[in-house]
DNA sequence: TGAAAACAGACCATTTTAGTACGATATAGA
DNA sequence: TCTATATCGTACTAAAATGGTCTGTTTTCA
């Protein structure tokens, strides 16, 4: 199985918590709260989204996180680079070249590359705004998915 | 960065040479010969990947591994589905259903879905044929290529 | 019957990942 | 200017996944 790392996962729950109130400014035991994750991991998670430019940090008294962009202007793309670097599916195709030692010629490249292109552009396309779009699914309810972790069994086990 | 296992990449490695000759048998040894993977490893790849429809093995002497089907027909979704399982991005939309606490309601499930199926679809849309197709790259020779492995450094370090 | 091959599973070492802790730094407000 | 409240940065530990090897069994051909 294909699968994103943990972290990434938070990272995507997190910024979707953000993306219901946009104009909201989080701190980490806030979002702890909302999310179930445990305030250390949450601050890390956020410190480590903190360094994109879709999320902007404030220290201090009074400080905390907030989204840049609006939801429709964040893509899932964005917020996975910035938990895990490039996006690729094989260590031939991204930033670290000398990993293939026949990359010049090697024949398998270019059905690689397709496979990454298309990754890339399906995680372009879906925007928080559509991973947070109660409107989408029938039977959401606002206040019984707020303290809810939507990716994962967080608080659950 | 999101990464297919190296015993996954090994598994389109080995496909992929033998796709070059497709009637072919070829023994864990030989495999091992091509690719430079040690044999153990070659062969625990292989009888991996043989309890697939497109690779068939035959057991005794001279027996050994061979494509059931034309490369132009092998699809990298199988070979990657036969090394990890289903392939998803995240644990929400796999199979082991009770991952996801809120998963009737989750709404972040519409986005990760339509993720995953770009991706699945990529994968479809790449076969072994077009892996190992020499005529879509203009440097390599098939001499050269033979005993290289491409996806990886293998024998390397 | 013996050699050659796949098969099955257990096993260990290494790496990666998750999660925590602690000290430093910055900022708002009294 | 002092204090409370934040983020920031890094180091550390424990647990899990992964890669890779080994040993023994079964099958098949000559």
């Amino acid at each position: 199985m294909i699968k994103l790392s943990k972290m990434t996962d938070y990272g995507v729950v997190i910024m979707s918590e953000m993306a219901r109130l946009p104009g909201r400014t989080m701190t980490a035991p806030d979002v702890s709260l909302h999310t179930g994750l445990p305030v250390p991991t949450a601050a890390k998670i956020l410190r480590i989204l903190a360094k994109s430019p879709f999320l902007t940090s404030h220290r201090g008294a009074h400080g905390g996180y907030q989204l840049t962009y609006a939801p429709e202007d964040i893509s899932i793309a964005e917020i996975v680079r910035a938990m895990e670097g490039p996006v690729a599916v094989t260590s031939c195709v991204d930033d670290s070249v000398e990993d293939c030692s026949v990359q010049s010629c090697c024949p398998m490249r270019g059905g690689w590359e397709k496979i990454n292109r298309a990754l890339n552009t399906a995680l372009e396309d879906v925007t928080l705004a559509d991973m947070c779009d109660d409107t989408k699914n029938v039977m959401t309810e606002r206040r019984g998915a707020e303290s809810l972790s939507p990716a994962s069994q967080l608080q659950a086990e």
